[in-house]
Parts: C-alpha cells; sequence; structure tokens
DNA sequence: ACATTTAATCGTAAAATTACGATTAATACT
DNA sequence: AGTATTAATCGTAATTTTACGATTAAATGT
C-alpha cells in the first residue's frame, strides 16, 4: 500500500515521466541532456533525478565529469507489476 | 504525460489508495463507513474522497444524508490502460 | 597550474498537500 | 418543530514539493 503509493509518487509529475521517457528512447542520458529538452533549470532536473533514483525506477553512475542515467530494469518491472496488480484488483470489481 | 502524471498523483497517497480497494471490496461505501476503518478524520477522508472523484476514478451520489461512492468504471479503466501503456513504453526499451 | 565543464548540493521562496477541528447544510427521526 | 445524523466546506497549521540561482566538488582540457 505504502509501497504502491511511493512508486505512483515516482512518477507523479510530468517531468519525472518525461526523464523516464527519455531514458527509455535514448537508452541513457546525461543531465545535460534532460536539461537540454526540458524546460527547467538544471538543480531542478537534477532533483528530479535524485527521485527517481531513490524510488529505485534509475541508476546513475558516475562517469568522469558527468554522470550517466539509465533506466533500472528491477525497479521499472516492479512498477509495472505492482500498478498492474492494483489495477487489476480494482477493475475486477468495479465492472 | 500530464494526465498519466494527474492519475498517478491521485494514487500517490496510502490512505486514497485503501480508499480505492475497500470500494473495490465492498463495492459502495459511505464517507462514514471509510472514516470507521481508517485512522483519519472525516473531513480528511471528504477531501481524499473529493480527490478522487476529481481525478475520475469514483463516483458520489448523495442518498438522503448520506453519499454513497462507487467506483468509477471508465476512470479505472483510464488507469489501467495509462498506466500498463507508460509502464510497457518503459520495460520494452529497459531490458 | 589554471580555466572549463558537469552535476550535486545549499539556501530559499512559493505553492501544494495533508491533516484537523469547527461549522454548515441537508435530510431523517421523534 | 426540534433534534440527530451525515458529509461537505471553511479556516488554519504543519509539512512537503517544486523551482530557482548560487556555490561547490570533481574531473577534464589547455
Amino acid at each position: 500500500m505504502v509501497r504502491s503509493a511511493d512508486i505512483a509518487k515516482a512518477i507523479a509529475h510530468p517531468a519525472r515521466i518525461a526523464i523516464l521517457k527519455m531514458l527509455a528512447q535514448r537508452n541513457t542520458c546525461f543531465c545535460g541532456d534532460i536539461t537540454e529538452v526540458l524546460p527547467l533549470a538544471q538543480s531542478t532536473v537534477s532533483q528530479h533525478l535524485k527521485a527517481l533514483k531513490s524510488a529505485g525506477l534509475i541508476t546513475g553512475k558516475v562517469e568522469g565529469v558527468r554522470t550517466c542515467y539509465c533506466l533500472n530494469t528491477a525497479g521499472i518491472m516492479e512498477l509495472k507489476s505492482t500498478l498492474s496488480e492494483l489495477s487489476n484488483e480494482l477493475v475486477e470489481t468495479c465492472c
């Protein structure tokens, strides 16, 4: 319940969804790549990345002066299963 | 993107998830039923119900002095499809 | 060595969320 | 008519979120 809520919270912002989709498309991104695309300051993007990371949805590996961000397979799988379980639980009984 | 975020936001709180699950189990609830179960004040529960309603996930029909709350089939279906689309988009490319 | 680049962190402000008690409005009961 | 019940709304406080610019730390390039 709390875990589902935390996962939902992680994707409960358009910027964070945009970041996840960008990572899905490009496979990897540096913070700067995202800052270029989103209408947000670098520090704000960094903050969203931190949120996604601590929710376990992405990983960040330092590569020299930059950090290479990736989707975290395990976390994304958990997101998928957790939310689809919840959805199914609700759909079953509402129809 | 914004819609996905709004739907996620609606379920981004344990109390709101609990309310949805309760509605799934019992089919219908009055505000008082929920207040009995959750460790929250009536006004707080009412607030969460309002949030779920304006996200389109539940309906509330006034029945005399009480309001009968139900899962909103269309909204729940949208939740399911929106979140599973997003999940799939992310899973595909992270594995 | 020194300047540049990159991203994290800090400090802070504004807005939104969460929670509560009190009040209100509407209906039902006596 | 008067009381009780139910849930919405109001007012408010505390916390969290979101966003920004400035600064810092670390690595790279000159």
